[in-house]
DNA sequence: GCGCGATGGGAGAGCGCTCTCCCGCTCCCC
DNA sequence: GGGGAGCGGGAGAGCGCTCTCCCATCGCGC
């Protein structure tokens, strides 16, 4: 035969196929590694495969076998958004999606922005106010690694409001991936049983508010708690107060209970607190207002490690020295944690390594060995620093 | 017309099209909104599309389109290494942009999570890394700001081993995504030019350190510094010093140089400064080293947010105050720059918005609207707060 | 009345791959 | 020597979609 004129494109299993003297069911199944084949045939084929540049076409694939091998990690917001969109105005202009996040870290440690933010809405955006904490990089982190070695790639998806949920929703149900990682950031998210609805396994991180069928990592927030408590009283400290969470999600909840139950169970049944949002802002409000309340506080307990910053702030700024007058624990051992001074005492949430398990749960769940619905708690561990 | 016995997976064109008693070609027209179609059939068939629950199959569309509709975000790290020495020379000179590198955070408490990953290290805290610094996810943030009212979505992919980029540059192959936006923290990365080799349009954030067709959006650098040292001057401080950026990034360079500039020509020829690498610990190192040397500065730029934290704990330890002492100017108006107190001055890239050009860029050369590399230079500017 | 362009719809050929059949061959046991 | 069983390979049917043809219809100018 004479040569082909070379085709357009990127060559596809019949150009190997006919490089390698074969049918193209041989050159799947030596790409594929499946099935024997003869291993002098094999070679050939591998030879006709590196000869041509054959890269298989993953569309094609796809299609046929119904699975993309790729996942998506979804940040999911505040669970209504009965406001009509501001679609108008903000669909066009770059960096804006007139997503208004919704709610709860807004404010947050960016105020700064507003000055001289031209296209408005960019720096106040869900999706600026997620990676502004700590917490969400570590997650990507952890998913990233447990796919890469498996040749898998995360697609990253925000459902802050009930219109990008649909269209989270829709994409997922285009076959855009086999399934989904849900992070959310609001307790009766309604984004996991959508997913689930539209027949894709999910894996969420946290226990949901309501119980479902859904696997689930999560931690044990009341031990880490715990862990704070007993590290506050140890040290000495007895007028212990606490920086909660919000306390309409599970997180806040439990670490909240897990410290006040250990503080009572050491014969501290008064437990001032004030409520926080997870934002430094917020803890650095929460923190002068136990300071007016209780002066002589000599202990301060922060459900996570950003108001934990935002107190040491506020209570240098009242002349209380960290460590020495007062001592303070953070909880997530976040970079945060390290960046200030004193570094923080903390508790650990091993964020990494639950998100690489949230990631196993799903790629087993696709796999098919494992039907059932699981759901993996993770220990903390204190990691003591100089703050307390 | 009988009912159909409803088939296994999610409706296909071919059910739509049953239902709308056309031909799969019309709901495609309709569905694509191609072509004239009668309004009354165009009706009918959304009511079919309606009924059926129907979602295009994007493995299919993709098939035939070559399009996927989906586009990868590369975070590309240090250029060569099978060797995983990341501590000595090679040091991942992190962010021509600010982005933060080198990652000493690490090694204290972090656990080494990524248990199933014989090369893991390296990977996984280049990964963490990278997320450790608000940089990157400010970045993450325009791009899906940007996409998203686009109904695209960004794949994460990570590239900072040969053996990481060969398999992004493969995963791009297999057309996976339509194009590449590409985050690089290493000034002679390979990366860019092995994707564009592949056929994907790729666009680049801050230029490359060797020209290339490829386009791209970076900071005026210099303008910034010029900013900063003016900021510096006008407020007095006669003793400046800088803490450079890593000097082998075209953005250490740039604002190295812009600074010096500025400085000489208001007369101050001689500037002390200490290379840092991105990362607060190094600014730290750097403030140190400043302050033995000259003890009496009362000024200093620190090429990015995160060093000018390092600097101004340093500086509190030796017994400074900030601002009134020693006035410190960081640059990126990063949330490092508002979390810390005083809250920086600090010269402001914007990210998110440029980020958000990057994928404008690549979203024209996909619409083959424009096929010429372009460049897009963006103005910083100085945001007053209150450590300068 | 005829031609002819414009319009709107259908038929069908793939896109590149996987996977089920099926067929020919060899081996081995009776 | 006959006949499974087992093995290795090929043929070919789609997966669900788009898009090029092609055809039927209609309006309209000459």
């Amino acid at each position: 035969m004479t040569e082909d004129p070379r085709p357009a494109g990127s060559p596809t299993l019949e150009d190997v196929a006919r490089a390698a003297g074969v049918s193209r069911a041989t050159v799947s199944r030596v790409v594929n590694g499946v099935r024997n084949v003869d291993p002098v045939i094999q070679e050939s084929v591998r030879q006709a495969v590196a000869a041509t540049g054959y890269t298989p076409n993953r569309a094609a694939r796809s299609l046929v076998t119904r699975r993309t091998d790729a996942i998506a990690l979804v940040v999911s917001g505040a669970g209504d958004d009965p406001t009509p969109e501001d679609e108008t105005g903000g669909a066009h202009p770059a960096g804006s999606t007139g997503g208004d996040g919704g709610g709860h870290h807004a404010g947050s440690t960016r105020g700064a922005h507003d000055p001289d933010e031209p296209d408005g809405g960019a720096g106040a955006s869900f999706t600026a106010q997620v990676f502004a904490d700590p917490f969400f990089g570590r997650v990507v982190t952890g998913v990233v690694n447990y796919l890469r070695p498996r040749g898998m790639y995360p697609v990253l998806m925000f459902a802050e409001t009930s219109r990008a949920r649909d269209e989270v929703v829709s994409y997922l149900r285009q076959g855009s991936a086999d399934g989904a990682l849900v992070v959310s950031t609001h307790a009766d998210d309604p984004l996991p049983a959508l997913i689930t609805d539209a027949g894709l396994p999910a894996v969420l991180y946290a226990r949901p508010s309501r119980p479902t069928r859904i696997s689930y990592v999560d931690l044990a927030h009341q031990d880490g708690a715990r862990l704070a408590a007993e590290h506050l009283l140890a040290r000495g400290c007895r007028r212990i107060a606490t920086i909660t969470g919000p306390l309409d999600v599970p997180a806040g909840q439990d670490r909240l209970a897990g410290f006040r139950d250990t503080m009572a169970r050491a014969g501290q049944p008064y437990l001032p607190l004030a409520e926080g949002r997870f934002t430094q802002e917020s803890g650095e409000a929460a923190m002068a207002r136990l300071l007016a309340e209780h002066p002589d506080l000599d202990g301060v307990f922060a459900a996570n490690d950003v108001m934990a910053v935002g107190a040491c702030h506020v209570l240098r700024e009242h002349g209380r020295r960290v460590p020495e007058d007062v001592a303070v624990i953070g909880f997530d051992d976040s970079s945060a944690a390290v960046a200030c001074r004193p570094p923080l005492t903390t508790v650990r949430q091993p964020v990494e390594e639950m998100a690489a398990e949230m990631a196993r749960l799903l790629l087993d769940r696709l796999a098919g060995s494992d039907r059932a619905v699981t759901s993996v708690i993770f220990e903390p561990s204190l990691v003591v620093r100089g703050s307390a």
